[in-house]
DNA sequence: TTGTGACTTGTCAATTATGGGCAAATATAT
DNA sequence: ATATATTTGCCCATAATTGACAAGTCACAA
């Protein structure tokens, strides 16, 4: 969760919110949001939604960058990380 | 494993080998790799290497498939899937 | 310096996902 | 009709993930 950990404590950061808060807010514990705004644990696709609400960001933006950090994990250190994801674009667009 | 399991399918189809005999070559259970070839399990790596000796296939060839599956995989049903993956690729190549 | 609030880190328990075996059921070919 | 090949369903063991909790660090105000 590397890309939108990041996303995420920038935004948090910029709007002076506190991990608590954010933590209170999804009904999780604080540790939690700091693992995941610093990559070590993922939100699952409705906490993502949760906090585009609650940080009033676009959806869509916060949704990509989740899959984009999936994806990145699947294929962290494959050396064929790149052909693959190539095929799997084309697939998708067919 | 949509893809790989196609793909080693008539491999193995066009040189008449039995799953048996792929099955003992990894040392695992038949039905294991009827449900391989039929993208309901997923082999290890290692495993994909084997195969590609076994079978005498471009190692490459076949761990793209495999990195495709698994990607194809942790974006199915999703709509960003391929907002993410674009932004996933373009990740890799900076 | 001490204290306080914000965050991080490490460990543990609970849950869930995955990989594999086995047996029974189907399908295919003799 | 029988034997061989494949598929299906179910069960178990192990690995991965999630989350809580407690203890730790850090920055800074009193």
């Amino acid at each position: 969760m590397k890309k939108l950990g990041q996303e995420l404590r920038k935004i948090r950061e910029s709007k002076k919110i506190l991990l608590r808060q954010v933590a209170s807010y999804l009904e999780i514990d604080t540790a939690m949001i700091s693992k995941i705004e610093r990559g070590e644990r993922r939100l699952n696709r409705q906490q993502v939604i949760k906090l585009a609400e609650y940080y009033n960001e676009k959806e869509d933006k916060l949704l990509t960058l989740w899959v984009c950090d999936k994806v990145l994990d699947v294929v962290e250190n494959e050396p064929y990380a790149k052909k693959g994801m190539q095929k799997a674009l084309k697939t998708l667009v067919v």
